[in-house]
DNA sequence: CTATTACATTGATGGATATGACTGTTATTG
DNA sequence: CAATAACAGTCATATCCATCAATGTAATAG
């Protein structure tokens, strides 16, 4: 059940009574809400964000030292926000030979871009 | 100009070299990056989320006061997550007498739907 | 085997964040 | 005016986060 709650419009106040009756909230939507914040949070750091946006760009797998020479941080950073993205569930990798392969994962992005349009 | 570099593919390790060329990252897009970015952040906690997704719902304007019991937070706590989406350009809000009626502001989320989608 | 390369992990540190108790401001009731 | 209600701001605290330096691991070159 989504949020859709029929909130009671604007609303005189007697006295000594709260303003509204406290609106029970649908517990659903909770777990998706969970979910969409997950994705939102990881994306919520420029570098992630940009990040995700070239391996979007790049339909194959792109290698970590691709990425490194983007952006101005080290390496062992980078490091760390790629496993942020893969906590979140956005991005993988694979493993080949000494280069790790990112990509992001499809319809990882889904629930989110069809909760804001 | 929109990050789209042709990475280089895989390739092979000479030796005594580094794996790949430093590729020029195109400084633009990094504005976007930042301003989507502050977006995600925003919406990167379930209770905000949540919070815009009531906002949406109600093409009006909605009462704090109604808001409040829809979380198990404390209302300053509550007034705190507003103001992040406020400073985040997200919703504003306007004060009627005691009450303030927030809403979400047309098209603030436009940017990072398009960019997911 | 030894050196080097690619990448991940750990540890430390400074800065941001979420939360609640308390306080302040404004407006309304009586 | 006095009391109260709605909301925002401040302060303190505990937790999380981004970053780098250093280290660890696995694989390849020589």
């Amino acid at each position: 059940m989504p949020i859709d709650l029929e909130l009671a419009p604007k609303q005189r106040r007697p006295n000594g009574s709260p303003c509204c009756e406290p609106v029970v909230y649908p517990d659903v939507q909770r777990e998706q809400a969970l979910r969409m914040a997950e994705v939102a949070k990881a994306l919520g750091d420029p570098i992630r964000l940009q990040l995700v946006d070239v391996l979007r760009k790049h339909a194959g797998k792109v290698c970590v030292c691709e990425l490194v020479p983007l952006f101005d941080i080290a390496q062992p950073t980078l490091s760390h926000h790629l496993k942020k993205l893969r906590d979140a569930g956005i991005v993988d990798s694979e493993r080949q030979g000494l280069w790790a392969y990112y990509y992001v994962i499809p319809n990882a992005l889904e629930e989110l871009s069809a909760w804001l349009s």
